[in-house]
DNA sequence: GACCTTTTCTTGAAAGTTGAACTAGATAGA
DNA sequence: TCTATCTAGTTCAACTTTCAAGAAAAGGTC
């Protein structure tokens, strides 16, 4: 069905079955886990947090659109959305970039990043209680290992090297 | 922050942190990936053809709505419109309980029934591909142990055991 | 400079999701 | 039976995401 596959498919075995079933179910509700407490303690989906996360750590709270996109792995056209009503929500402004007058930066407010200081502990709470409280140390370090491997392996990168880093 | 934390935040190590990076990005691209190859060879979203999945192998290829909701992991107000959408398609067809005038069975049409059977070695390829090819046999039983803990831990389970299973 | 291509970001419409409100039928108690 | 409550599923409005254009500036190349 994709590319050059011309024998039989090479189905799942029951355990690769299991496993992916299990993965599938567990990222499900941790994604449904998250959006849920950040839209409860901070008004906002987990991806956008995560934009507002990015700014905080820039270097002057700000970022080019473009990069900030390709940091959350979004398209920019879900994140010009994005800004726009985290604009209206008053956490980020947009600036005109001095040197590119098609560029615009994202802004991290001061506003924003009170809300983001003020959310923070009951956020790495979730995490905690959903992830990290639950692994052995060994098992955080095999799962760092295991995702290191899986977002390689699905990073655009490489051979198309000019491709915009997403379709 | 959440409840009865009155000390300081239990923030995350460096190995942590970089952990919850790793899960993150992979598990973004995972979505991204398989959605686009569904979209492109299946017509719709992943988790639409999850549902698809679901009825397929269930008893006569037809589920009542809530049931598919839970085992879905999905709100009932999502299954509607999920369902409405598939209906349009041709994929599934609404019938009423014969035992509780209330309910619904979403039944697989064999047009759907069909569609999968075309699509499925494509988007085994694609899960393969993305991760069951990368990772070794040790990896794949450690990632569906752990995916396990994590899963366990954010079912709604237990104690308030009657609410509706999500939220 | 004139021309073409690329890059940056935005927009608008269609599709999907959410949460609350709502209808109809089931259930249980007096 | 009458009433209150619960459950199944749908619907609506607000919001988010996607996809396909599109406007504006930048970067070649001649």
């Amino acid at each position: 069905m994709t590319t050059a596959s011309t024998g039989e498919p090479r189905w799942l075995s029951d355990e690769e079955q299991s496993v992916w079933r299990a993965y599938l179910h567990a990222t499900t509700l941790m994604e449904d886990h998250l959006d849920r407490q950040l839209q409860r303690d901070a008004g906002m989906p987990h991806i956008y947090y995560g934009l507002l996360v990015q700014l905080s750590q820039a270097p002057r709270r700000q970022k080019r659109m473009t990069e900030l996109a390709k940091d959350a792995k979004i398209t920019r056209s879900r994140l010009s959305h994005a800004v726009a009503r985290l604009e209206r929500s008053g956490w980020v402004r947009r600036e005109d970039c001095p040197s590119d007058k098609r560029g615009q930066n994202a802004v991290l407010t001061d506003e924003g990043f009170e809300m983001l200081r003020r959310s923070a502990p009951g956020h790495v709470d979730a995490v905690r209680q959903a992830m990290f409280d639950r692994l052995t140390p060994e098992q955080v370090r095999s799962l760092g290992e295991i995702m290191q491997v899986v977002a390689a392996g699905l990073q655009p990168e490489g051979t198309d090297a000019d491709l915009p880093w997403l379709r």
